[in-house]
DNA sequence: GTGACTTTGTGATATAGTTAACAAAAAAAC
DNA sequence: GTTTTTTTGTTAACTATATCACAAAGTCAC
């Protein structure tokens, strides 16, 4: 078969997760049927937006009628690959590494952080949420063996770029960073920044210094 | 005075922290001067577009020497308002708020984390990281107290949208909202949501379908 | 002081994302 | 079966952001 698809924004994927989320919320209630009003107020993004970014998939509606939410519904699933589990691995069990740990991703979004590691003997040999916690020695032995290519990195920013190259070395392709450290990584590998701090610092400028809300909401 | 300054872009105002954070890294190491290249090798953004995001605060810099890295720290400390303490109130001590209270956003930052709030009685009277618990019931009559106007949510998503009204009860301002709740707000609040589980899942989705890293980091 | 080199600040341009507006199609009402 | 109403899909316009490329203004070496 051909390709894929034809590439979608950036923009849009990044909301389609937020669009699977609600519909599985309608279909759950009962509802049949739904708008790209409706969703709109739902999920907050301009009805509009909405009708745009589903038209990249072709034509999913139904003039007059609206959406149906099983069919959109069985068509994000295929989208977003909801029926093959994606494993993670989840480097740096503290503060923020344990909260992760404990929470489900795995509801309505088929990925699961599968292990973690750590250098802390207290913590190697212990299971959080069900989640066994290895030594950093085994790091590339497990990732091999689990087949994990996505790595969660929850460690001290000292040590990141350190454990970066490493889990290079792991042949690891993505790594969500949530540490302070711009890593550094071969074009082939994809890095997404969620640096915390900087969220809470740009939005209190934000207050400060734009007026209320012309909505700008960060994902 | 006339006004604050011209209004500069949003995409702008969300790089300048960590601009500062990289800035101070400057000059705790002793450097006296940078240029937007060597800038750019740290933060991984284009050296372009930091000499135009610079240039919206005016003439910073140098031709043919860069920036004075004291010089722009001042500038920066001023234009983020770093010399005045922002306090900020967490509704929801659980996984993910218990992560946030131990984790001191103060280092480079001046935003604090003042006081939180749960319904858990084996919660509420204690203090988790130096921040005192105290019990929803006492909201409005804190938040008032201690002057706090903005506030991070860290609560189960089916009661988010009722404490947000008892937030906007309370006169909050801001709202960090880290639940998968979309909520209604009236237009003079700002709310940015951080959707942990959207992020991972959409991460996952570039993982997939886009080839390699054409760089699209989320700050 | 002179010439070679560096690096900014910014027009111009390219790329990305959003939204208004509406014809076309179908549904719903009657 | 005809009319009215609804709602999509998309064209066109708009807004936002990023990047190229280079003159201008300086620094630096000698
Ligand atoms: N906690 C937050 O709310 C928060 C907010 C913003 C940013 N961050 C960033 O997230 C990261 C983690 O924060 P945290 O609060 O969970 O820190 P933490 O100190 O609680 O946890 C770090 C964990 O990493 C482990 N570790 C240290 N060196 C390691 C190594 N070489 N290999 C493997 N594991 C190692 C430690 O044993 C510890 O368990 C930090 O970079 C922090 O700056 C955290
Ligand atoms: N933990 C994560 O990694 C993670 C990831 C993605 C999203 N989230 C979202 O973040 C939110 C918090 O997640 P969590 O894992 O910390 O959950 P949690 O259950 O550990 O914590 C929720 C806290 O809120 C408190 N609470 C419940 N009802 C309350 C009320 N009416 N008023 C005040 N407090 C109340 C509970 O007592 C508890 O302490 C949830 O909405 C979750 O979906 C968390």
């Amino acid at each position: 078969m051909a390709q894929e698809q034809i590439r979608i924004p950036q923009a849009t994927a990044r909301r389609l997760p937020l669009y699977y989320r609600f519909l599985n919320n309608l279909h759950s209630q009962g509802k049949q049927r739904v708008s790209s009003a409706e969703l709109s107020e739902a999920v907050k993004v301009d009805s509009a937006t909405i009708r745009r970014d589903f038209s990249y998939f072709g034509a999913l509606g139904k003039k007059g009628y609206g959406y149906n939410v099983n069919y959109l519904l069985g068509f994000f699933r295929k989208t977003l690959d909801q029926d093959e589990l994606t494993k993670v691995a989840l480097i740096g069990v503290g503060n923020l590494g344990t909260a992760f740990l404990n929470y489900n991703f795995l509801k309505n979004n088929n990925t699961k952080i599968e292990i973690g590691f750590d250098v802390d003997e207290t913590k190697v040999g212990t299971s959080i949420g069900d989640v066994p916690i290895y030594h950093m020695d085994q790091l590339k032995e497990k990732l091999v063996e689990e087949g994990i290519s996505v790595a969660i990195l929850t460690v001290p920013a000292p040590v990141a770029q350190i454990i970066t190259d490493q889990l290079i070395e792991a042949d690891i392709k993505g790594l969500l960073n949530f540490t302070p450290a711009r890593l550094n990584v071969p074009p082939s590998i994809r890095v997404h920044h969620i640096d915390l701090a900087v969220e809470l610092q740009s939005f209190v400028y934000f207050l400060k210094h734009y007026p209320s809300n012309e909505k700008e909401d960060t994902i």
